[in-house]
DNA sequence: GGAGTTTATAGATAACCATCTATGAAGAAG
DNA sequence: CTTCTTCATAGATGGTTATCTATAAACTCC
């Protein structure tokens, strides 16, 4: 999947009312969507500041409140996004994040 | 409302367990749903894209194929986390972007 | 004031989603 | 092979939301 920019810097020779593209809006959207869930911003934050910036999905439980199925749906939304990276050692399945994805974000809205 | 970021470069001495706090973590939240849909990242893309870099809902309706109470209804959300400025202009109400608030989105990834 | 135009709001509905409980799958260790 | 631990998946449920129709509100012009 090839992010896109929306253009808001852009000399084109203004589109006029042709909108978009739906298909990159939704592309957009689905990212956007993955990362505006207050739990799962959460969960970002928490990998980004731990300490070898992985964790597993019962480090989140505890501190969030909330089932180990529940943390399990969140993570895979954000995977699935590719925001995340998924690893098994052994019985964990370590979580990373995926920092070309995140800036990605940021150069949508640079 | 002020925008923090997520700390991802942080050198702060690792918060550990400690997730970011709900309240930001919903704050940054709603401002991202508000840009977290296909339809509303058209409407941006169009206003960022018109003649004076702005536009009314009239203008959206046809491009977008929906009615125009559902395009008052995303406008609304948009200037609801204060990403659209509204200004009325005799019988049409204008709505340009709000830049600042546009780039806090891009720092919150940077 | 009345008619026409543009935008906003109210209410209804269908689709989506966050969460839970229950259970399965994958690996480690005895 | 069995047991234990960690993670994933399935199914159910309540809350949110995108959309529509109908109607109100705001403004212009006659």
């Amino acid at each position: 999947m090839t992010l896109q920019l929306l253009d808001l810097n852009s000399c084109a020779p203004a589109p006029g009312n042709e909108p978009m593209a739906r298909s990159q809006a939704e592309e957009v959207s689905a990212l956007l969507k993955a990362v505006a869930d207050p739990t799962r911003l959460q969960i970002l934050a928490m990998i980004a500041n731990s300490e070898n910036q992985e964790a597993c999905v019962c480090d989140f439980t505890e501190p969030l409140g909330l089932t180990q199925p529940t943390v399990s749906h969140h993570i895979k939304k954000l995977a699935e996004v590719g925001l995340v990276n998924r690893e098994r050692r052994g019985t964990w399945v370590w979580y990373s994040l995926n920092k070309t994805r995140w800036s990605q974000i940021a150069e949508l809205f640079a």
